[in-house]
DNA sequence: TAAATAGTGTCTTTGAGACACTATTTC
DNA sequence: GAAATAGTGTCTCAAAGACACTATTTA
């Protein structure tokens, strides 16, 4: 920022977009929000949800990445209980074809999003199992977007250690195997029962008592489990590690 | 991502920029490089170094920061060891008074980076003790770099815990009490020495053995420690947790 | 009735942290 | 010699994980 002249056709033209990662769990599998491209360049091709940000407008970024969501999935801003956070920026040169495009990528987590309807300029728009993708051929999604997807799936595994992101997956009120099912999903390993439920309610703040029980206990029997809120806490303490790493990436 | 038109002329100009928080410590203190700016907004203002990414060379966002971190420490692209990683960006439509301005924060960590000189437009680049920053006035630093700043400490108290980064401030050779001083003085408070040395050493990966031994002890008496290299670890684990957090942050 | 699950009890192992102690160096 | 520090030993307590068990629900 040590420049004296600001003239905007000094600089040639940047344009910046944001893309969404908006992730959910739906059949017990972590989905993924994509779109199909309707123009060049990678027409018919899958990406994540995005577009430009609206300068004119004075829009900021985080405004631009609600409104991208909305768009597609018709949430209502603020009514729905998303988390929305900002993942990375994306800004390789030659990124897209065109011309020199930064993308500040956005990472998004419900519970339970409407479907999605195809808005702005996206042909079609769907969730897509991440298991299907992201050991797929890293050309199936257009752009970077991949790596994209790549890295917010991996944000979202390590979030869910040492914050409460993981009840962004939940309804208001749910019960501590449905958390634990968020978790299993998300790491794709199985957690101990017994443990992981002594384990959350021992951690203060992660999630407090309705008082109430479940209507019904799950579809293959089993006393009906007790119904928490979401708690306090920003920051777990102790945080719930992911099991099988313990060597570390070296 | 959905548009199918690309006209540059259709979109009101966005300049992007790269800002550097750049660290390293200094006579037991940590040290960010400041730079003095020429021109206006924020004449004469200390901000963080950084500058405008150069769409038309085609150059990519982590050398931008590169190229700006260079420009004024005089640091050898390759030839100094410095790790440098993206913090966050930076978009809220008001924090450039004249134009729409997105800024791609990095953050930097040296062990010693050469004597900076000021380069570019900066009419002076000095280190400066963040803790006669941080908790001071947050209109000292021009736009909005307190708060970059701010995030980039943060980010880079949080990441002593569970990486290796505290070697990046030390030489290619250190002493266990060497790092940890380090710790003391990035997290700002005392740690045991004892139970840290004996923690350090049994992080697998974290630190390896050189079989020497520093020529001089402390400058107070003791025995010489031993020299050791960083490891080849790039996730401690179990991770080294800040004391005096125990609560969490609700 | 059989099978599955919620939730609790208990034991073992690991790690964090407090404290103590020896050996070595500087002033 | 006095003071400070490097490095190790040991003890206590918290937490993770394995295993077991009971009570409750569904098919």
């Amino acid at each position: 920022m040590g420049e004296e002249h600001y003239d905007p056709n000094a600089y040639p033209p940047v344009a910046a977009t944001v893309d969404v990662v908006a992730l959910t769990i739906r059949e017990g599998h972590l989905n993924v929000l994509l779109v199909r491209r309707g123009g060049s360049p990678y027409q018919y091709r899958w990406a994540l949800p995005g577009g430009f940000v609206r300068v004119g407008k004075s829009e900021g970024l985080d405004e631009a990445a609600v409104r991208e969501l909305a768009e597609e999935t018709g949430l209502r801003d603020g009514h729905d209980r998303v988390h929305l956070e900002q993942l990375r920026t994306y800004g390789a040169p030659d990124r897209d074809p065109r011309m020199r495009v930064i993308s500040i990528a956005y990472l998004a987590f419900g519970p339970q999003f409407p479907d999605p309807r195809p808005g702005g300029d996206a042909a079609e728009a769907r969730w897509r199992p991440v298991a299907t993708l992201d050991s797929g051929d890293p050309g199936e999604l257009a752009f970077d977007h991949a790596t994209i997807l790549a890295d917010g799936l991996e944000r979202a595994r390590a979030k869910l250690e040492y914050t409460p992101l993981a009840t962004a997956f939940c309804p208001a009120e749910f019960t501590i195997p449905q958390l634990r099912t968020v978790y299993e999903t998300v790491w794709g390993e199985d957690l101990h029962a017994g443990n992981f439920h002594r384990k959350v309610l021992s951690v203060p703040g992660f999630v407090e008592s309705t008082g109430t029980t479940a209507k019904h206990s799950g579809t293959r029997g089993g006393p009906r489990p007790r119904l928490y809120r979401a708690g306090d806490a920003r920051l777990l303490h102790p945080a719930l590690l992911r099991p099988g790493q313990e060597a570390g990436i070296r």
